[in-house]
DNA sequence: CCCGAAATTTTGAACCATCAAAATCATGAT
DNA sequence: ATCATGATTTTGATGGTTCAAAATTTCGGG
């Protein structure tokens, strides 16, 4: 049985490469992500190495193996789906339920997490429009344009955003940008770095390059 | 932040005490029901007596303090509450609950299991019947009679079974004996070491005394 | 009152996850 | 090509939890 932090490992090093199975991730990012030092993390890929469950490569990085990724999208299943779990079923806010998933995510059976899924419809996103991998560890990857790239003036919808911190959520709640919410970008202006949106009903609003990069829609 | 390990010992030592807030719990109690050595539970029992969670007497045991007391009943609460969240939300069975309780104790936030404990309407006992521990950490003991000692021939009801193992739990399951069923005590038989019970609907069985003893009644 | 069995404590060791700080390596700019 | 800077690895150490086995204590019966 691996221990919550070689999950925690897994996880993160599965959610900086999940674009390109083959990409190396760097030391520093890893140490960033989890808040430890960064001989802590040389010294845990080295027994993940070990385990079979990366390939490190000195001073350059480590990937996932394949039974690593297994294991680490499993993880991410549970972590996904308790999620939303919390916010349909619970009621709990969609702010504060990635912390509480974050401890969840390394308590719960597999047979918990199968019920979840089965009096949820089984359902393909978290509440921040992520993909849940499906009970084989399988998860599509759909790259989307963000409110930053997206076409001018076409109706979008919000299908995914990419900052999972307190502040950001509510933020997106209070301005009606959660995940499924309908607008059009009106209007990009580099120097003012402000990008101008129109939301369903008219009204109109404009965030920062920062904030709207974090955004990603797909076509309304 | 106590560990998970701290809450185990803690909930374990209430729950070998929770009749007499003075008396003291031996070690091999400790060591037997947490599966340790016993080497182990003296050098963890010494942290907890310099945390100031138990009051440490070498070579006679342990007891609460009242901090220790609020701790460990804290864990109770989130225990009892989860395993009649997982039987009554999650439709998962009695008998298989408590193991995943055990983990789900340490995991879960306080919002959480306030959450809970609202959905199921601040209940006051778990699925076994045992007491759930109120926001402040307060229980109520109440001293029941056992199937072994009741009184013969009077119509009780079942109120709380004293073996959380899954097989005990199965076993009442397939012979109706979950709390809230009503019975009769028909006869004992100290030679044969068999109680006969009759149930609601005439249908008899008989149990040996040890698991008799195991399953508290009240007048029905 | 002493003695042996049972319980408890001590000792020495291991594993996991972590840190700070020193040493080493890699890379891009000159 | 070299060299400074930043990333990475190494080193030495700590805290928490655990074990096995040896030493000690307790306590009831002779």
């Amino acid at each position: 049985m691996p221990t919550s932090t070689v999950e925690d490992y897994l996880k993160q090093i599965l959610l900086e490469q999940q674009n390109d199975p083959e990409a190396l991730v760097p030391m520093g990012q890893i140490s960033t992500a989890l808040n430890v030092a960064p001989g802590t993390v040389t010294a845990m890929v080295k027994a993940l190495a070990d385990s079979g469950l990366v390939s490190y490569e000195p001073y350059s990085g480590v990937r996932l193996t394949p039974s690593g990724r297994q294991l680490a999208a499993h993880v991410l299943r549970r972590h996904r789906l308790i999620e939303l779990f919390l916010v349909k079923v619970m009621g709990m806010d969609w702010s504060e339920v990635h912390i509480e998933a974050e401890e969840l995510e390394h308590a719960v059976s597999e047979r918990l997490v199968e019920r979840m899924d089965e009096m949820l419809g089984y359902p393909s996103t978290d509440p921040h429009g992520d993909p849940i991998p499906d009970a084989h560890g399988v998860m599509p990857v759909t790259v989307r344009p963000s409110l930053l790239t997206c076409e001018l003036g076409e109706r979008v919808r919000v299908a995914r955003v990419g900052d999972q911190s307190r502040e950001f959520l509510q933020l997106l709640e209070r301005r009606h940008l959660k995940p499924g919410s309908t607008l059009i970008v009106e209007r990009r202006d580099e120097v003012a770095d402000t990008v101008d949106l129109r939301r369903e009903g008219g009204a109109e609003l404009s965030l920062g390059f920062r904030a709207a990069s974090k955004i990603f829609v797909e076509p309304a």
